[in-house]
DNA sequence: CGTCTGAACGTTATGCTATAACATACGCCA
DNA sequence: TGGCGTATGTTATAGCATAACGTTCAGACG
């Protein structure tokens, strides 16, 4: 099958969009079918939402979309589609943001860094698997059982930091 | 001067706690001094407030002992001396809990790994260089320029993991 | 089929987190 | 002493998140 390994950081760079969202949504839709678990309208509507761009939305920008496509218009409706697919591994949440983003590497159960630009506000990810193993290093020091980690980047991505010389 | 390498995770370890605070305010008196910042008397309360336990706080609870000592109990009384002493590095702000939690290695310049405990919400310290480290490496790779990270890590504290077994 | 059941969804209400904007007080220095 | 910048007090509002309850719907089972 012609998937090699994907570009970490796919986001930061000129890609098939249309390509990359339609391959996410049929990733979803077979690791949902896998786990029988139900990728509903909502929620699928919700994940092509945060796929739409790549950026983090707050909870109530993807309400409003879900809105004017006649779904619910009430904070419940956003929150559990956005916790429903946080909790399967196909969006993340983004804790300096207040904010949620589409997992660009769902399946692969990971917890990546995110990179924030603070210019265009793109968000990526990268590979955690270091960074955690630095981490573990430091707990193991404290004696502290690590369980989840939040790593988040905040900075220039590569466009912006042309744009700002 | 008898003042050795402290022990970054000190939050984690029985220790004179009075004698920890009293050195933490002093400190705190020293650095502002130092650069012609002033720590008014909300400033050191909320300080304070926020070394009277090793556990991040809310702003909203620090406003609450804030207006129980007298001083105005609005949010941005509360809100403007916390940051005054997150830009001066004297505090932290835990994305995850959208709360602050005193600076136990002030001076230092430092973005310091935070080790939350989920059971006792105990929060320490941890050295974040070799982190920042892979963090840098990763974002190399993706060619993003770091400026600011946020690492987080929820788990066991040493006494908790003790009493989970 | 018909009915039962649990998951998902819609809706109301509320609570927590954070900041904008403006007024007042105070220390410092020309 | 007058002006200025910093800090504080206060009002109002914006933004983020969840509790609680009723309704709908798909699939399981007899
Ligand atoms: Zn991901
Ligand atoms: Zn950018
Ligand atoms: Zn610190
Ligand atoms: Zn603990």
């Amino acid at each position: 099958m012609p998937d090699p390994a994907p570009d970490p950081a796919i986001a930061f760079h000129a890609h098939d969009h249309a390509h990359c969202c339609g391959g996410l949504i049929a990733e979803a839709e077979a690791i949902a079918a896998s786990r029988s678990v139900r990728l509903t309208p909502v929620r699928r509507r919700v994940l092509e939402i945060l796929l739409e761009e790549h950026r983090a939305l707050g909870a109530y920008d993807v309400l409003e979309r879900l809105a004017r496509d006649g779904f619910g218009n009430q904070p419940p409706v956003a929150y559990r589609a956005l916790d429903f697919l946080v909790d399967q591994g196909l969006a993340h949440r983004v804790a300096r943001l207040n904010a949620f983003m589409a997992c660009t590497h769902p399946g692969h159960s990971h917890t990546p860094a995110v990179l924030i630009c603070r210019l265009c506000r793109t968000v990526a990810e990268a590979p955690g698997s270091r960074v955690r193993a630095a981490i573990d290093a430091e707990a193991e020091t404290a004696g502290f059982a690590v369980e989840r980690t939040t790593v988040e980047v905040l900075g220039l991505c590569p466009a912006c930091r042309e744009g700002a010389r």
